[in-house]
DNA sequence: GACATACTGAACCATTGAGTTCAGTAATGC
DNA sequence: GCATTACTGAACTCAATGGTTCAGTATGTC
């Protein structure tokens, strides 16, 4: 049934390991968007956005649908269950309790929000 | 206080995208191993091995000790803390339970230890 | 129909990454 | 002390990545 896991966790995390892609994972997050909207967000070629749109869309993690001209992104559906899954692994190996995590998403969020992103 | 979030979660994210990596860690978590033994379990040159476990010492997940001729790795002392909330800002937009999640667990474990990994 | 907009594709460039070989150096074993 | 073992470092190969430019193609707008 899950199949493949291997390559699945080796694209969606390289698709992660890109704070270009993390930032549009986050803005897609608020609503759906354009590349041309991306683009222009991440002060990027049309062209260079269209790439990273293409490796989230590989990883599964942004879906695309083009209607006339504009192509919209949005999150994929299934999102990070199987990412979520593997390093939930280790959360338990290190014996983070849900209620830490909690306060490190806090941390993060307000950290991200401070220095806008990066 | 999180200073340099996204620098950590690149360095980071980018250890976990390689399956050798992934494979590394998981034996790792099944107790510590000097880089020979990892190498010969990858089937890979130490030379090869050693830069796996400086990308993942530098990501903060490996930490390791040199005594005598042989270095000892071990998993690192914070682990995935960071990376894991970040996935969980996902998780919660999709609305993963967390019991969903010790599903998705399972099905991976199965899955590992059916395929061996790869 | 003409012009602008939104994307697409090919080609290129510089950098990085995974892996190797080969030549050390330092510690152990006998 | 000499061979072996375990790692380290430099240098190299090859492929992939992140980004660009430039030249299309398709769609809207007036």
């Amino acid at each position: 049934m899950v199949q493949y896991v291997a390559a699945r966790l080796d694209a969606s995390f390289s698709a992660l390991a890109d704070a270009t892609r993390r930032g549009v994972l986050e803005e897609l997050e608020r609503g759906e968007a354009s590349i041309t909207e991306l683009a222009n967000r991440f002060q990027m070629t049309l062209t260079g956005m269209k790439k990273h749109i293409a490796v989230l869309e590989e990883a599964g993690l942004v879906k695309t649908e083009k209607v006339g001209r504009v192509r919209t992104c949005r999150l994929g559906a299934d999102g990070l269950a199987a990412e979520a899954a593997w390093i939930e692994r280790y959360r338990r190996r290190w014996a983070l309790r849900f209620d830490e995590l909690d306060k490190v998403v806090e941390d993060l969020k307000r950290e991200e929000e401070a220095n806008g992103r990066t």
